[in-house]
DNA sequence: CTGAAAGCGCTAACAC
DNA sequence: GTGTTAGCGCTTTCAG
């Protein structure tokens, strides 16, 4: 690798002159300063940006940690974060948690020996799990943004998307189509209030529907919700509408209704969540809830690059929620209102 | 930042003892390295990557240089890779290049600044767009794996899925099938004889199908789509199978063939390639082929690693073909032979 | 077993 | 305008 004292020598100046004229600086005299730089291309001069961190004590060079592949929804944000990353002229440090989120912690010490000049954790259906370690670094004034909801999160630096709303969305879509009777089949809420079944839920009660008619089912295999959906069909009073927690649910829920012979949306409405690029190839293509997963990035980004700017950090922590919005397709519809009541 | 420094002094040791200390050098005394131990993890010590990078002329640090994220192909492949990579302790350098690849060379060059130990180029439609830059690299003996069909790469470690097998193995099955009349829906053939689309024309040629019973369309978006199943449909005699040039275009095909009210696979076969979340999530599950984009990230990143060992770099450029296999699902059936004859 | 010292390649005072 | 020098924090001879 050819270094600026290699150039230096070819042209008889110090090091120093080689890399003011490759700074651009002003103070070099323009036909010395295009003929180092010249040269500089033609050798094939690249700088070590090891050696320049280690003197500028900056590496202009973020962090990202984020869970797993097996959601579609992590890998897009990541490539949507990369993009802005560099769009602002940094690089970024990669590294993935796992499905359980284990390797978070040490991921943050990774990247932290790395010296990133910034750090942003995505966090999964465990929360913030190297919470101690985060904490620590805002103490330590290092830049760093949490995404997704956690508990008590005042100290932090945060993005989330508001699920409750888009929950609440879906839930008034429901409503306003006349569904009385409607179910949810998927995870456990774990996002406290923030949660989308939290939303959706709670609207459903302040339209005074009972829990009776509101059936919450635990399944997330395909055999899991495959049975789910059988219990549901065999209810004295079954819903019209079911809610996947997931648009990849709603697919599954899609199957076990198709195997049943009962079509979508005219005999029951099935609506999902996130909207990945799954619920527009569907048939019929699914309603759901998304479209901020770009806000969000773009959020989680800007808010770093000011942190890392802010150098002093003496801003106070900041919580953004981004709001979703409803995606109406083509497997929402009004009720067969005659269908509960005549058995056939 | 607390430094090497720091704790030596607390000790009133030198720094070159606290780093012997630090990594487990077996000429300190073991309990002096025990309390060096204790102190630097109670003072949350994290060693300057940056300084061991710049002594040590390596920084444990690989590059990946990806197209983009609306194929959802990249993402799962880019989250795979970071997993195999931290796996053998490596940090990883994501950088996008972009969906026609024009951020692939800039990427190189601040990659190689960044000193990393290797590269790997996954390239995309438009091939390997920073050959030169490449060429260089090899030349300068710094380890790069291309992953992804490319011409002439005699001189370059490279990876690729083998496609034309695939081509060859959709053609056999829909052959074997009985099907006689097959179209294709998609995009132009850009990887040579290793293209999915040579592979499976070769095949059907093989068999002694005229030109007239392959009908070849190229469409990518919905309304295309559409229009090109239309085509086909109107045909004298319209094919009994539809192979899409990827899954997402399969998808496109179900919902065209759906709107005419045309049965899956009864009254046509469909076929797709990639095996992609969404192949397994239509109704009916598609049958494509796939299955090898783990052991594509697994040979990528393995050959990257032994070329990272073998520092003097006299090892032969390798080509290495990953083969994929056929993936039965739902969608693929025996033609109805009367179908073509008995006008309704 | 431990310390002193050199040096990785660069930037940025500070001199001239 | 340009050279000299110091030093970022670490690893690693070389002495002792």
């Amino acid at each position: 690798m050819v270094t600026l004292e290699d150039i230096a020598r070819e042209f008889g100046v110090s090091h120093s002159t080689v890399s003011r004229a490759l700074a651009g600086s002003p103070l070099i005299s323009a036909k010395t300063r295009e003929q180092i730089v010249r040269h500089a291309e033609k050798v094939g001069y690249e700088v070590n940006q090891v050696a320049r961190n280690l003197k500028t004590r900056s590496t202009k060079t973020v962090g990202l940690i984020v869970p797993e592949v097996s959601n579609p929804y992590y890998p897009k944000l990541t490539q949507l974060i990369a993009d802005k990353v560099s769009a602002a002229g940094y690089a970024l440090h990669l590294h993935l948690s796992g499905a359980n989120q284990t390797a978070e912690a040490p991921a943050v010490s990774t990247l932290r020996s790395h010296r990133v000049d910034g750090l942003m954790i995505v966090t999964g259906d465990n929360g913030l799990v190297a919470r101690e370690q985060a904490l620590a670094l805002r103490r330590g004034n290092v830049p760093l943004v949490v995404m997704g909801w956690i508990e008590d999160a005042e100290e932090l630096d945060l993005v989330a998307g508001d699920d409750a709303e888009g929950g609440y969305l879906l839930a008034t879509h429901l409503l306003d189509l006349g569904h009385r009777n409607i179910a949810v089949i998927g995870k456990k809420a774990h996002r406290g209030k923030l949660d989308r079944l939290y939303g959706f839920q709670k609207t459903l009660s302040e339209a005074s529907l009972g829990a009776n008619n509101m059936s919450c089912l635990e399944a997330v295999t395909e055999t899991e919700v495959d049975q789910a959906v059988d219990e549901l069909l065999k209810l004295p009073i079954p819903p019209t509408a079911i809610f996947g927690y997931q648009d990849s649910i709603a697919a599954l829920v899609y199957r076990a209704l198709r195997v049943r012979g009962i079509a979508i949306p005219t005999e029951m409405t099935v609506v999902g969540f996130d909207d990945v690029d799954l619920a527009r190839h569907l048939w019929p293509a699914l309603t759901t809830v998304g479209g901020h997963i770009e806000p969000l990035a773009d959020s989680l980004v800007s808010l770093l690059l000011a942190r890392i700017q802010d150098s002093h950090g003496e801003a106070k922590p900041q919580q953004i929620l981004v709001s979703p919005r409803l995606i109406v397709r083509e497997s929402s519809c009004p009720p067969q209102l005659d269908l509960p009541i005549t058995t056939h």
